[in-house]
DNA sequence: CAAGAGGGCGCG
DNA sequence: AAAGCGCGCCCTCTTG
C-alpha cells in the first residue's frame, strides 16, 4: 500500500514497504537499500503495483524522476500533510496536533532543475517513518477521518501536479512576446536604455510639470512635483491620478502602464524565464494559509493579460483554457446549504441574485457578494450587505460566524479540515490590552481574514480535487506519453491543458466533467452546480 | 553592500 | 471606481 523513500547522507536510498499488520496497525514490512541510479527503475516497478509513495518533500524527489521519464500516480507529501494535521481542528488529541515546530515545518525545498548534472540531493528530513505513522494515527483517530484523508490525498496529488506542470512548462512564443512588446513600447532598446515610447512619455511628463530631471519611478519625487504643479494628491496611485484634470495625467498614466509592462514582463523577463519555448515557474502548494498555491520566479501568479498572447500552443496542438465560474460564491452556497442561493446559481449566479429582487443590477450583485466574502464595511459593498442578508440568511450567517470567531481570537476550518492559524502565530504578537483602537482594528482585520478563509480555503480544496480528477482522467484516456494532453498552468480557479488538436474537444469535456465530479466529491448531492467556462484556443489571450 | 519597509500594481 | 480577502515582484529609500 505505502512505500517510504528516504535519502541518506551518502545519497543511497532506503525503500521501505509499509503494511497493515494483524493488529490493524501500520508497520514496516520489508526494506532495502538502493543506489541513486536504481531509483527510477524501482519506482517504475512500484507504479505497476499501484504504490503510494511516501516522501518528505515532493519537490525534492519528483523533478529528477520526471526528467528520467518516470511518472508517479500517487504519493504522500509528508511536509505538506504535516502542516495540515498540525494545525487542523480535526486532529485535536493527536500527537501531531499543535506539536512544537520541527523539521517538517520548513518551507518547500527549492526545486532543482531535474536535468542538471551533479546535483547532490540533501538527506531526507529525519525520522520519516515515525512522522508518517504519526500522521496516519492523527488521521485515523479523527472524527473527520474521511475529510482529512481526502485533503491529504488532494494536497499530495497537487504537489505531483505542481512538479509535472513545471516539467512540462507553459508553451511560450518568444517571438510573439517580442512583437507584443515592440507594439506597446517600441523596438527593444540597447541594454540600459529606455524604449522609445517610454522616452516619449517621460519627456511629456517632465515638460508638463516643468521638471526636466524628474524620475517618475520615485513616488516621493513624483508627489512633490505634482504638488508643485498645484495638484493636491496624497499618493501616486492610478485611481487617484485618474480623477485629476492636468496635462501631465495622460502621459503619466501611459508611462506607468508601459513601465510596469517593461519591468515585470519585458525583454529581461523573457530572457530570464523562457527557454526552448517554455516558461517554467515553480509552483508552491499551500503557499497561502488558505491552501492556495503560490509561485516562485517569473511572477506566474500575475501574468498580465497584455502578454497572454505569447502563450501559444505548439503546431498541431491547442490550449484548452477553463475557469470555474463564480467559484467562491458557489462554494459559499454549498458550504452553507443556502437553498435560495443555490436556486439563484442555476445559471449566472449574479443574474440569479438580481432575479430574487435583492439588488437591482448584476454589478451590484457582484459587489455585494464580494463584500460579503471579504467583509466590506464601507462603500457599495458595505451598503448592499443588509439586502443580501435578507435574501440569503444562511450563506451570510456562515461568513458572519467565521468573522466573529476570528475577532474573538478563535480558529476556523475549511470543509476538509484545513484550519486557520491562531492570531499572532505568524509574525508579531498582538498587543496585550483589549479595547485599544489599534487592537480592535487588528482583531476586526483578523475577522475579515477568518471570514474569507473558510470560503477561499474550501475553494482551494475544490480546485485541488478538480485538478486531481482531471489529471487522472487524462492519464486514463491518453496515457502519459510526450504527446498526450497534459496540464500546463493553474491559477486558483483556472486550468490550461496543452492538447493535440484532434482530441482537444474531448479534453474540454473531461475538464467539465471533472469539475462536476469535484463538486460531488466535496458536497455530495447538494444542489450546487460548478459550471466551467471552457475555450479551445491557439493563444491564451483568445480565452475569455 | 544587503536586507527590509513601503508604495505600487499585476493576477485570482 | 475602491472597498473588503489572498498572493509575487518591481522600484525607491532607509537602516544596519
Amino acid at each position: 500500500m505505502f512505500t517510504l523513500l528516504v535519502r541518506r547522507a551518502d545519497e543511497s536510498i532506503d525503500l521501505t514497504v509499509i503494511r497493515r499488520g494483524s493488529d490493524g496497525c501500520l508497520a514496516s514490512a520489508e526494506s532495502r537499500t538502493l543506489e541513486q541510479d536504481e531509483l527510477g527503475e524501482a519506482v517504475r516497478q512500484g507504479e505497476r503495483d499501484a504504490t503510494r509513495w511516501v516522501w518528505d518533500d515532493t519537490a525534492r524527489w519528483y523533478p529528477r524522476l520526471l526528467s528520467a521519464g518516470v511518472f508517479v500516480e500517487r504519493c504522500v507529501d509528508l511536509r505538506l500533510v504535516h502542516a495540515i494535521l498540525r494545525a487542523s481542528a480535526f486532529t485535536r488529541g493527536s500527537a501531531i496536533h499543535a506539536s512544537p515546530r520541527g523539521p517538517y515545518d520548513t518551507p518547500q525545498a527549492p526545486a532543482v532543475d531535474g536535468s542538471a548534472l551533479f546535483v547532490v540531493e540533501p538527506e531526507s528530513l529525519p525520522d520519516a517513518l515515525g512522522e508518517f505513522l504519526a500522521q496516519r494515527d492523527a488521521i485515523e483517530a479523527s472524527p473527520e477521518r474521511a475529510r482529512l484523508e481526502l485533503l491529504a490525498t488532494a494536497e499530495s496529488t497537487g504537489a505531483l501536479i505542481a512538479a509535472e506542470m513545471r516539467h512540462a512548462g507553459i508553451p511560450w512564443s518568444a517571438s510573439r512576446h517580442d512583437e507584443l512588446l515592440t507594439a506597446a513600447l517600441g523596438p527593444r532598446p540597447p541594454a540600459g536604455e529606455r524604449p522609445l515610447r517610454l522616452l516619449e512619455a517621460l519627456a511629456e511628463i517632465r515638460a508638463a510639470l516643468g521638471s526636466p530631471d524628474l524620475n517618475p519611478d520615485s513616488p516621493t519625487d513624483l508627489i512633490r512635483a505634482l504638488r508643485a504643479a498645484g495638484l493636491q494628491v496624497s499618493s501616486t496611485r492610478q485611481w487617484e491620478l485618474k480623477s485629476l484634470e492636468h496635462p501631465v495625467i495622460e502621459p503619466l498614466l501611459r508611462y506607468k502602464k508601459m513601465q510596469r509592462l517593461l519591468v515585470a514582463n519585458g525583454w529581461t523577463w523573457l530572457d530570464a524565464w523562457v527557454r526552448d519555448g517554455r516558461f517554467r515557474p515553480e509552483y508552491v502548494p499551500a503557499a497561502a494559509a488558505t491552501g492556495r498555491w503560490g509561485t516562485s520566479g517569473g511572477g506566474a501568479l500575475q501574468l498580465p493579460k497584455a502578454v497572454r498572447g505569447a502563450v501559444v500552443a505548439d503546431p498541431g496542438h491547442a490550449l484548452v483554457v477553463a475557469d470555474a465560474s463564480q467559484l467562491e460564491p458557489r462554494i459559499l452556497t454549498a458550504l452553507s446549504g443556502d437553498t435560495a442561493m443555490a436556486r439563484a446559481g442555476s445559471g449566472d449566479l449574479y443574474e440569479g441574485i438580481v432575479a430574487t429582487g435583492a439588488v437591482a443590477t448584476r454589478s451590484e450583485a457582484k459587489v455585494a457578494m464580494l463584500g460579503a466574502m471579504y467583509g466590506a464595511t464601507q462603500g457599495d459593498g458595505g451598503r448592499l450587505m443588509p439586502r443580501l442578508t435578507r435574501a440569503f440568511p444562511r450563506a451570510i450567517a456562515l461568513v458572519e460566524d467565521a468573522a466573529r470567531v476570528g475577532e474573538a481570537g478563535g480558529v476556523v476550518s475549511t470543509l476538509l479540515g484545513r484550519t486557520s492559524p491562531p492570531p499572532g502565530a505568524g509574525s508579531e504578537e498582538l498587543p496585550p490590552e483589549m479595547g485599544r483602537p489599534d487592537v480592535d482594528r487588528g482583531m476586526r482585520a483578523w475577522g475579515r481574514f477568518t471570514r474569507n478563509f473558510v470560503v477561499q480555503g474550501t475553494a482551494a480544496e475544490w480546485a485541488l480535487c478538480w485538478m486531481g480528477i482531471l489529471r487522472r482522467s487524462l492519464a486514463e484516456r491518453y496515457g502519459r506519453g510526450p504527446d498526450a494532453p497534459h496540464l500546463v498552468f493553474f491559477l486558483h480557479d483556472e486550468v490550461v491543458v496543452h492538447s493535440p488538436e484532434a482530441v482537444a474537444a474531448e479534453v474540454a469535456g473531461l475538464v467539465e466533467s471533472a469539475a462536476a465530479e469535484a463538486g460531488r466529491l466535496l458536497f455530495g448531492a447538494a444542489p450546487v452546480r460548478f459550471p466551467v467556462t471552457v475555450a479551445t484556443v491557439q493563444a491564451y489571450s483568445e480565452a475569455k
